[in-house]
DNA sequence: CCGGTTTGACACCGTTCGGTGCCGAACTGG
DNA sequence: CCAGTTCGGCACCGAACGGTGTCAAACCGG
């Protein structure tokens, strides 16, 4: 049932297929994702491809919204922990969790989409970098408000531990990549929460 | 003057044009990398990159060991300090470093070479996910090392502490891709050091 | 029932991909 | 000097790349 308009209905489910897209995208890159690749995983033809999200490049922004509401949700949710130990400890066992997901590709996306590419890839991977920025950048404004309000000493410098947090969410990315288990890189997770705050 | 041998010369540097290889592997990924990019850095045709050192997989292969020889040869040097605690210094200092050299790519080309990958790239990957397993591996057998010379507490778990050192290098390679400084990378790896052990 | 709109099957586009053949050039050794 | 070997310019290969045009199908609204 859906509401009512002019024209052939569409004959697949672009949520379901932006989804199949992102994992895609996740497994094999930007610039290793082919529209064969995607069509195929998609389950649609090219023509609806870019009748319903454009191009390439356009489907990989959309992608990458999509996993930033899904697997990388994680982020969202640790900025509300009432404390900055809480805020990193729930940032990197979600990293942990979201690189290890039975069913879905190891790593992140935001990660190993396009870390270093070629001429076609340049603009997913400025993309990517701005995402992951962007994210840090949240972290350390969180970690700001923790100083402000005595969860964190006055000495604490939000930007380096915000770096910090973000380099071993990073390292656990490459590390999920690389086959490691979910319970390998929440130790990894556990070490780093033993020394808080780290500087 | 060079060793006399039949047949034309070759009219290019071998080891220079390697060089150049490395990088653009480096700058752009495997697959990002095409045979147009290799053979204009590279300054040599088709013909003689294939002549000289097999197709593109096997030139991977051969700019990976100069990547380890030359940029990565930190991770040889760092094992043979005297005590682990300055092993992982070294070793995540050097990270800090070869991932942010003005003049060459930033980040590692071991873990931005291929860490997604598509059909063309996959053996690439494994290479590389190889390649960073090892680079562990030789890690945790130092740990162990020093765990019996009294280095190391007998509590200590060389397989954890190596894999939480590599997570941190793996993921100031990130960073550094990214565009981070050396001195943010250098003060996170400052950071680390400071909760030594870890476990 | 038909015009209008949107979708999708199918074929196709120009370009680039990794890779190779032909043949002349540049050497060595007899 | 010539046969043999290796190198490299040039053109070219089949396949795959991202992307598009034509036309029938599937709907809505009048």
């Amino acid at each position: 049932m859906r509401a009512s308009q002019i024209g052939r209905p569409r004959a697949f489910d672009a949520e379901a297929a932006l989804e199949k897209a992102m994992t895609v995208f996740w497994a094999q890159g930007y610039e290793g994702a082919s529209l064969t690749d995607l069509t195929e995983a998609m389950g649609i033809s090219r023509k609806s491809l870019y009748a319903a999200y454009g191009n390439k490049e356009d489907l990989f922004r959309k992608a990458l919204r999509r996993y930033e509401e899904g697997p990388g949700a994680y982020v969202a949710e640790a900025l509300r922990e009432p404390t900055a130990r809480e805020v990193a400890a729930a940032f990197l066992a979600g990293a942990a969790r979201s690189g290890t997901m039975p069913g879905l590709p190891a790593g992140c996306l935001g990660v190993q989409g396009a870390l270093a590419a070629g001429g076609t890839g340049r603009t997913a991977r400025d993309i990517l970098a701005e995402w992951r920025a962007h994210g840090q950048a949240l972290l350390r404004d969180r970690f700001r408000q923790a100083v402000q309000t005595g969860d964190l000493p006055d000495s604490a410098d939000p930007e380096k531990i915000a770096r910090y947090v973000m380099t071993i969410a990073n390292g656990i990315a490459v590390q999920a990549a690389g086959g490691a288990a979910c319970e390998d890189l929440q130790q990894v997770a556990d070490a780093t929460l033993r020394n808080w705050p780290p500087a």
